[in-house]
DNA sequence: ATAGGGTTAG
């Protein structure tokens, strides 16, 4: 290896000293910068360190410095650093290649050696200072910088290189300070100056800042692309992306120009901003998209992944999302995948899961995004089939110990009906936060298990937050635990931080509803200590109407008012669905069964059941049937017609046919509330099938499971 | 000579 190297070596030097005539200590620092342009970190070093010490000039060290700071290779710039101090010791004392040693140390990282070389100057210029300052910066250490930068000002006077770094990393207060000592040395015409401080503006995310931020750009005589760029970012950081477009727009009839960023920034102003309604982003959305067709930008994947979320996110066009990612055929690489498995997670998870599976076809890796995307994805699914799949590639991936993705994963398990591995994935967990903790707990309360809830709510080792208590209180309430619930509630008093905001007592009013408790739900009402919402005065509402209070209903006049926004909140109402898994196939059925070929034995199957239930005092309840169904047996036709009892004697009768009968009935329905009569029918159903029966509503999964199953004589 | 400004697409 040594040889190889020394062999290297020898042999460049003569090729240098063949080239030119003049001396080989110069033609030695011009070889090792074409090596270290050719990015051939390693050559440089073996001719370096092959080289006469005589030859090994300050800017031999310089160029080398320089190099491992630009490609950040600490190893190669420690053993440098130790070879100058024990060949050269006139240049341990050197300013000039000390302040190399400190960007160097700085660029890798290691910011206690660039200290530790700044420390041990005997001597230090402007340089010497900006450059430990640029180091703290760069590695994010506002107070370090900023303490710096005023110590700087007993020994020298900063310039713009020491103020434009220490704003890249400062806040609001310091940042302001730093400003003030601008405009004393005149250093605020800098552009650099300017720029950084129209950033440093623009990430206090607040609306005055933006407005200061604003103050420096009008007052710039000189602007350049990055004075544009940085200040729609800060517009668009302050949540200000109506003058984030407008600065756009000037950018357009000033005839500035625009690039890469420009784009990138504007796109994130229009899925960021609250402040812009969905027509202004259609409208701009637009035109950009026209722009960067225009222009060809729309080419870099950035730029049309960015689009793809506009499109996605805020306008919820996703025949456009799926069009611009189709042309991005060339160019697609894991982050618009990404984007696009995004974009469907929650519209079209089962096209999320396939594009999910081209993906790995096309021999990416997906990386913590994308599962974390896919993740959701399986959690709008109706079995729990591919959210195993994916968590098997979760492992694979390296990421089994990942907190956030361990939490998706409970989610979309609990979600997909199996609390059993929600339990698996939670209890295996090394690091667990407030989020697993709740998913756990959101898990229990979907699977109505209550009793499992306090046991785990008492074992948590972490403060809970708003969200524990929500699943807490919304499990109590439809468990109708009033009791366990009220206990909780008040135990919500007792430190300021758990204190009860809008949507714990819009849980708690809705619970003591459904008890029927009015009363006790107004005095709540009339204690809270901020006005009650339309979902406060929907949760009573409903429950007067269920349970017939219409003169509680009465006085909830105000609740009408708002009855129009209430609708815009309620879950898009699809025809009644149902799903039952078989093996590994997914069965849909749609109320009135049609479209299939076994409808007629699929039928004779569910009579069969009816009448055996019937014999068990099943009565169909009718109160539940469509209200303009006149003739009472048309309303029973209706109820047997159910989409859940089709899927369910589907089901049995796929049972009855495999040799065994222990077929796992999970029949799930979704998007609409189970009802007395499922409720009833399905209770009866487990009993004369002695088997658990689980089915899932728009809210949360029911388990039947009667223990007492005498007559499984059925099969 | 050596030091600096946009933030990044999921």
């Amino acid at each position: 290896m040594l040889k190889t190297v020394s062999h290297i070596s020898i042999k460049s030097l003569r090729r240098f000293s063949s080239v030119s005539p003049s001396p080989l200590k110069h033609n030695l620092v011009e070889g090792l910068r074409t090596l270290v342009k050719s990015g051939d970190l390693q050559r440089a070093f073996s001719l370096f360190y092959c080289a006469p010490v005589e030859f090994q000039s300050q800017q031999a060290y310089a160029a080398l410095f320089q190099a491992c700071a630009e490609q950040r290779n600490l190893r190669h710039g420690i053993s440098l650093h130790h070879h100058m101090h024990s060949h050269l010791q006139s240049y341990s004392h050197d300013v000039f290649l000390a302040n190399h040693l400190i960007t160097m140390y700085a660029k890798c990282g290691n910011i206690v050696y660039a200290r530790q070389v700044f420390e041990e100057m005997p001597e230090r210029n402007v340089v010497s200072w900006t450059s430990l300052i640029t180091g703290y910066a760069q590695a994010g250490n506002e107070l370090e910088g900023f303490c710096l930068l005023s110590a700087m000002l007993a020994h020298c006077c900063p310039n713009e290189f020491a103020l434009s770094s220490v704003l890249t990393s400062c806040w609001y207060e310091p940042g302001k300070q730093v400003h003030g000592l601008a405009l004393k040395l005149g250093l605020h015409c800098s552009i650099y100056v300017a720029n950084a401080l129209i950033s440093m503006y623009g990430r206090c995310r607040d609306v005055n800042a933006a407005y200061e931020a604003w103050t420096v750009f009008e007052d710039m005589e000189f602007k350049n692309l990055v004075t544009w760029n940085s200040m729609i970012a800060a517009f668009q950081c302050c949540n200000l992306g109506k003058q984030a477009v407008g600065v756009f727009m000037r950018m357009h009839s000033d005839g500035v120009g625009f690039d890469r960023a420009t784009l990138l920034n504007i796109c994130s102003s229009l899925y960021k901003s609250s402040d812009l309604v969905r027509d202004d982003v259609s409208k701009c959305c637009l035109q950009l998209h026209s722009l960067t067709v225009k222009s060809g930008f729309v080419t870099q994947t950035e730029v049309a992944t960015s689009l793809v979320k506009i499109y996605s996110e805020t306008l919820g066009d996703f025949s456009e999302c799926y069009k611009l990612f189709m042309e991005m055929s060339q160019c697609r690489d894991i982050v618009a995948w990404t984007g696009i498995i995004t974009a469907f997670a929650v519209y079209d998870p089962e096209r999320a899961i396939l594009l999910f599976g081209q993906l790995r076809r096309e021999k990416l890796s997906p990386d913590w995004y994308t599962f974390s995307s896919v993740l959701k994805a399986c959690a709008g699914l109706v079995t729990a089939r591919h959210a195993l799949t994916i968590h098997a590639q979760v492992i694979k991936g390296g990421f089994e110990a990942d907190t956030v993705l361990n939490n998706s994963l409970i989610h979309a398990y609990a979600k997909c009906g199996s609390l059993d591995l929600c339990k698996r994935v939670f209890d295996d967990m090394d690091s667990r936060d407030v989020v697993s903790w709740n998913s756990m707990l959101k898990a229990y309360s979907l699977h109505g298990q209550v009793d499992s809830i306090l046991p785990v709510f008492h074992q948590m080792d972490i403060k809970p937050d708003s969200a524990t208590f929500i699943a807490l209180l919304s499990a109590c309430s439809h468990a109708g635990r009033v009791e366990e619930g009220m206990k909780i509630f008040i135990s919500m008093f007792e430190k300021p931080e758990t204190l009860p905001q809008l949507h714990h007592y819009a849980c708690v009013i809705d619970m003591l509803g459904r008890a029927e408790r009015f009363t006790e739900a107004e005095e709540v009402i009339n204690q809270m200590p901020m006005e009650p919402d339309a979902v406060v005065w929907s949760a009573l509402l409903g429950s007067c109407r269920k349970h017939g209070n219409t003169s509680a209903e009465g006085s909830f006049n105000e609740a009408n008012k708002s009855r129009k926004e209430m609708e815009t909140w309620r879950v898009k109402k699809e025809p009644g669905l149902s799903w039952t898994e078989i093996g590994n196939k997914v069965h849909e059925f749609a109320s009135g069964g049609h479209r299939r070929a076994d409808r007629e034995a699929i039928y004779k199957e569910l009579e069969r059941l009816i009448g055996r239930l019937k014999e068990m005092g099943y009565v169909p309840e009718m109160r539940s049937a469509l209200q303009d169904i006149e003739e009472e047996e048309q309303k029973e036709e209706h109820l047997s017609h159910h989409s859940e009892k089709l899927a369910l004697a589907f089901a049995v009768m796929e049972g009855r046919k495999s040799s065994d009968c222990g077929v796992n009935l999970i029949q799930i329905m979704k998007n609409i509330r189970i009802c007395i009569d499922c409720h009833n029918f399905m209770k009866l159903a487990s009993k004369l099938l002695g088997k658990e029966i689980l089915v899932r509503d728009s809210n949360r999964f029911h388990h039947f499971k009667d223990s007492s199953c005498s007559c499984n004589d059925y099969w």
